[in-house]
RNA sequence: GCGCCCGUAGCUCAGGCGGAUAGAGCAACAGCCUUCUAAGCUGUGGGCCGCAGGUUCGAGUCCUGCCGGGCGCACCA
């Protein structure tokens, strides 16, 4: 199929559309009423207007210019041309300055509640990833403390488009980057030896010298605040002091074990928080080993870049010439110092990434690193790979309101408030569905007290208690010992109320949406199309019956809610968020 | 100063590839439970899509400039 033919694929009846046209155009220029020195893209979408059909397209708009005539009169010769071979369309209009709307029987929708039956838990599954192998990389925190809640929204977007990702067919592969080299992990190290001299009775913290001290203006007191103080490093140190083994050791050896053995209750600490807010990965990948003697990956690529020449030393450092790939300034890798930077473990680690064979990297980061993305653009080109493979999603960071007043939050006071706390407070599934509420990279104000709000004001109630209102007519029907028949013996014409109508229309275009959703990295569109399709079975709900004495209507209506709470409940475990039976 | 992002209803935000009369939620106001779950439903009001140009059959959407806000501009991570 060649690229002028390109359209979204949705639902059959999509298609089916677009093939008619396509025909048409074809049948018109073979009767020498169109010359069409190139096949026009056929784009068919859905107006907005119930009035201007369920399906239109503006071709004839697009074609005045190649064809010398008014679009109104393409449009009327294509019209003409256009045959129905399955007998869906119902009528074809000429509307405005060359719309042609197509109008379809309501028999030929009906078709979209067998399919979402068949497919069931796989309606919206697509193949256009084509088994293509992704990697997100995403939170990725520092294991120099809890999660906040800004690593919280990192995790419901990556975790969500990992899922949408794999729900189209892309082979996905998640994975966490663990910052176990540079001097955070010092400092953790330092932060918890310290506490442990404090428990021991030494009042001076001054025994403990910060290793983030070799900057110009990093005076010694100052440098003492680098220290992480929150509460959780006190709680690792009286741990390590009841500990006869860790007692024992030397001086040097306790200092080691602090932060190696911090690194590790750290990291199991965040992948609990992590597991607990349902996110989970396929691989946790340590900076640590870029530098493993036996195998530097570090140097393995610093080495193939300076054998393609972009690098060179100036000043004492290692400097990687990012200008020839558009960066502002050229990066240095080495410090004068001798000190790896972390860019340097960055192109390490992405040049691994594609040599492990990624077709596409994706990275999900905080947008205050957004400075960054230049760069890390100039060194996998550097490292001659196709830039436009490596994709940056920035997600903004989340202002924690109470009340309507901001939270203050410092990290290194340790005077924040957690992702556990959050969750724990309003509910996994609450706070989910809120991060996923905007746009990834558009700000987000979390209050608390509204999240946690069981109410019209919390959009994630709303669309669970549509999905439990299902369950509950299924359970009230089967208690009234109505059995639902096989499809193929019901009725389903008896839908013909305009909101049945409505709601199949709906669900017919989830596949489309599930699909645009994963290839333009937006789970949010998720829940817009999950508050819409709740509000209308709510509104379908509380003006009609679903289980009457008229059995075959019945029958009609349950297979009808019952493709509903299919893709109500698809929709959210893509969002990672849980379709409860009952509220 | 340079770069990136943003500016849509009172508030918070959606607006697939440029399409027809720009949407939703909340807030405000007025109503609806004898009936499968009221965590629900119905109705009303509300707009210079920041401003000014440009591109074209057509611009909230694309281009340029300006104004306003956020962020980033390290031999930090």
């Amino acid at each position: 199929m060649s690229a002028r033919y390109l359209y979204a694929k949705d639902t059959n009846l999509k298609q089916t559309i677009t093939s008619i046209i396509i025909n048409a155009l074809e049948s018109a220029k073979a009767a020498g009423e169109l010359t069409l020195p190139a096949m026009p893209a056929v784009t068919v979408e859905t107006p907005k207007e119930a009035g201007h059909g369920d399906f239109a397209t503006t071709v004839a708009l697009g074609m005045a210019k190649a064809e010398r005539k008014a679009p109104k009169a393409i449009a009327e010769i294509i019209v003409k041309h256009i045959a129905n071979p399955d007998g869906a369309v119902e009528k074809v209009e000429i509307a405005g300055p060359g719309f042609i709307n197509f109008f379809l029987k309501p028999a030929a929708w009906l078709g979209v509640i067998k399919d979402i039956d068949e497919a069931a838990s796989h309606y919206g599954h697509s193949h256009v990833g084509a088994g293509r192998l992704v990697q997100v990389e995403f939170v990725s925190a520092n294991p120099t403390g809890p999660l906040h809640i800004g690593h919280g929204r990192g995790a419901a977007v990556g975790d969500s488009l990992c899922r949408l990702l794999a729900f189209t067919g892309f082979d996905v592969r998640r994975e966490f980057y663990i910052n176990d080299f540079g001097s955070q992990v010092q400092n953790l190290g330092a932060s918890i030896y310290m506490r442990c001299r404090q428990l021991a009775g030494d009042d001076g913290a001054q025994v403990v010298v910060p290793v983030v001290a070799d900057t110009a203006d990093d005076e010694a007191g100052e440098a003492k605040s680098n220290l992480y103080l929150g509460e959780y490093i006190t709680d690792i140190a009286r741990e390590f002091m009841d500990d006869p083994d860790f007692l024992a050791l030397a001086e040097e050896d306790k200092k080691t074990y602090c932060r190696e053995e911090g690194i590790k209750r750290m990291l199991a600490l965040i992948a609990d928080t992590l597991a607990r807010f349902g996110v989970s990965f396929d691989n946790w990948y340590s900076e640590r080993s870029l530098y493993d003697p036996a195998n530097d990956l570090v140097k393995a690529a610093m080495d193939d870049l300076r054998a393609k020449g972009l690098v060179y030393e100036d000043g004492g450092a290692l400097w990687l010439r990012t200008t020839e790939f558009g960066d502002d300034k050229d990066r240095v890798m080495v410090r004068a110092n001798g000190q790896t930077t972390y860019f340097a473990s960055d192109i390490a680690y992405h040049r691994d990434k594609y040599r492990r064979g990624f077709s596409e990297v994706i990275d999900i980061w905080g947008a205050d690193h957004h400075g960054y993305i230049p760069r890390m653009k100039a060194a996998i080109s550097a490292l001659g790979n196709d830039p436009e493979t490596f994709k940056v999603l920035l997600v903004q960071l989340v202002n924690l309101m109470r009340e309507g007043q901001p939270v203050k939050m410092s990290k290194r006071s340790g005077d924040f408030v957690t992702l556990d706390e959050v969750m724990e407070e309003v509910g996994a599934d609450a706070c989910r569905f809120t991060f996923l509420l905007r746009r990834a990279d558009s700000h987000l104000d979390f209050d608390l007290d509204l999240v946690k709000r069981q109410t019209s004001e919390n959009p994630v109630y709303y669309v669970q208690y549509a999905h439990a209102r299902l369950c509950s007519v299924f359970r009230q029907a089967g208690e009234k010992g109505v059995a639902l028949p096989a499809l193929s013996d019901v009725n389903l014409a008896r839908l013909d109320l305009p909101e049945e109508l409505n709601l199949i229309k709906l669900l017919s275009g989830f596949p489309e949406l599930v699909e645009g959703a994963a290839l333009s990295d937006e789970p949010h569109r998720l829940t817009y199309y999950l508050q819409e399709l709740a509000g209308e079975l709510h509104a379908y709900y509380f003006k009609h019956r679903i289980v009457t004495d008229d059995l075959e209507l019945t029958y009609a209506r349950m297979y009808l809610v019952k493709a509903v709470r299919t893709v109500i409940g698809n929709a959210l475990r893509l969002l990672g968020v849980s379709a409860p039976e009952v509220m």
